[in-house]
DNA sequence: CGGTATCCGTTGGGATACTG
DNA sequence: CAGTATCCCAACGGATACCG
């Protein structure tokens, strides 16, 4: 039985780390933004990149390669001329999506007590 | 009333730019982290540093401090030998970390799914 | 239009050492 | 113990160019 308590353990740490890697991928403004921005409606990627302000066409691809790789968000290519990428929010993706939007609604509530707050602190 | 809106849009393009500044901050690993350490009780600062695996002491005091900035912890410092640094959530720090722990149990919710859909996507 | 690759400056972030 | 400062390498991220 000691080994069946090693290996658990292993399995436990293990667990750990790819939550941790998982939140990691996820815990990054870019990412968060297009998720939020994706709640909404499925979006091609140039429109994606007029709603997200400032996002760049590399962090733009970079970040969508690697939510659609955890399963995030999905991708549908259709093979015309001039071609039309599509991304929309998986069940997952909404999921998340939910506590992005409790962030964004913190954002807002607590906006003028932070302000506040930065102008204390700079003095 | 030309001038009014005008100025009124500028405010409105301050009020943005703010938000996602706050957002900025907010929205990356570390300080995520740290809120959600910080939620279930007051910690000292090489308490956070044990309970948080893997953040280096530079990265702890850095998004301390941003933390303290944003008026989302509140740091308290007892003049005693050796020196004891306390750190505690205010009430907008509470507010953010209801979000985190909304993400935290998404990432468990979502666990194996995620972990799934990645090897999917590496094949 | 969307994706990939390259270049290159900027920042992130660890290790270390020193102060109160 | 907590904080600051310095050094230094790696990763981030923008600009540009080129392909399907």
């Amino acid at each position: 039985m000691v080994t069946k308590g090693r290996s658990e353990d292993a399995d436990l740490r293990r667990a750990d780390s790819l939550a941790r890697e998982i939140f990691s991928d996820v815990a990054n403004k870019w990412a968060l933004l297009i998720i939020e921005t994706l709640g909404e409606r499925t979006l091609r990627f140039s429109e994606l990149r007029k709603e997200i302000e400032g996002i760049s066409h590399k962090m733009l691809t970079q970040n969508l390669r690697m939510l659609e790789r955890n399963g995030l968000v999905e991708r549908s290519a259709h093979a015309t001329v001039p071609p039309r990428v599509e991304y929309t929010l998986t069940e997952p993706g909404q999921g998340l999506r939910a506590t992005v939007d409790g962030m964004c609604d913190w954002t807002h509530r607590y906006f003028g007590r932070i302000e506040a707050a930065r102008h204390r602190f700079d003095a």
